[in-house]
DNA sequence: TTCTGATCTTGTCAGCGACAAGTTGTCACG
DNA sequence: CGTGACAACTTGTCGCTGACAAGATCAGAA
């Protein structure tokens, strides 16, 4: 919206728009900064300025990602009575992942939650840890700020979920 | 062991070893053909006279994954009882899974499988997935050989393991 | 106004996959 | 023996990529 001159003016937002198009169309191996410049009309070196490399445009779709199936967890938990938390964040869980699900697969891929993570990656994919906690417990459990230790229930409903949404989006599954 | 002068004589073999250790020490993203070749000393094009692509190494490393894979479970069983046998498939399922993490990630990794995957993979990958039958059904359901449509023990069972695995690879997974 | 910093530019470099064309080794067949 | 065919490997090149450096442009604050 900004003058048509120079400056492009929401350039960030603007590659991540693409990018996310780009993944779900191409995968993550067509994704390119100089591509996605050359899309966007700005010069190949223009995205340097807001991803100081590739891996960390990768990171900021996956933290989109994650804040993405929070979101999703949660709204549909508030519309549900307590006693279906589980079965409709579940639901929502897997919906999420087959609606998206070149992202979904970008979210836990090989070194994304690496040491040199942004911190936003962390913080989102937390709260939707998080979310699936209130789910599993239908609330969540005291001190899970601090401790992120699995149980039995949040491992085998995670597993279980993230599994099926593996093998479905891997094609190994047939007709179910 | 043949002369060293102007054939390697084994390179084929030479890279995919020479991949293997690339991969489960530097990821999937240190994998070129240009590395491995200056790794074993060939020049850059030599790889590609017998993996005409990159994506067809992988592929291949795919493929001797599911070999290792559908091995594991077999040679499980193999020592068990019958009404042993998915505990204990399902053990060595894990077992190579987390000790070769990379590979089991590159075996699930996206568009591995697709349309024009070389036919090794589709074979190999097959023979995992019937092992994994076998331990379902303490034998190969009838037809099984025709049939991929899975049901549901098999799709509990797998989704629970890969689930299990792909959190414990990511890190998500505290202390179990 | 002037200065400062963020944004975007052009230019450049090394590494990569892929292809083409030439060289060397090996082996079967006459 | 020798010769022809083929596989394995070479150098050379192309376009693309990520990354960096240095300069141009713009907006806002002092």
């Amino acid at each position: 919206m900004q003058s048509a001159t120079y400056h492009h003016g929401n350039l960030r937002q603007a590659l991540l728009d693409e990018a996310a198009t780009v993944l779900e169309t191409a995968g993550p191996d067509a994704l390119s900064l100089r591509g996605l410049a050359k899309a966007l009309g700005v010069s190949h070196a223009a995205p340097g300025h807001h991803f100081s490399s590739r891996a960390l445009l990768i990171a900021e779709l996956a933290a989109d990602g994650y804040a993405g199936l929070a979101d999703a967890m949660d709204s549909a938990m508030d519309a549900a009575d307590a006693d279906r938390w589980l079965a409709e964040a579940g639901r929502a869980y897997v919906r999420f992942a087959l609606a998206h699900p070149q992202r979904y697969r970008l979210m836990f891929s090989s070194g994304i939650l690496g040491s040199d993570c942004p911190p936003r990656l962390l913080t989102e994919s937390t709260r939707a840890y998080l979310s699936l906690l209130t789910a599993v417990h239908q609330g969540p459990p005291p001190g899970s700020q601090e401790t992120y230790a699995m149980d039995q229930a949040e491992f085998g409903a995670w597993s279980i979920v993230h599994g099926a949404v593996m093998l479905w989006l891997d094609g190994q599954l047939g007709a179910v």
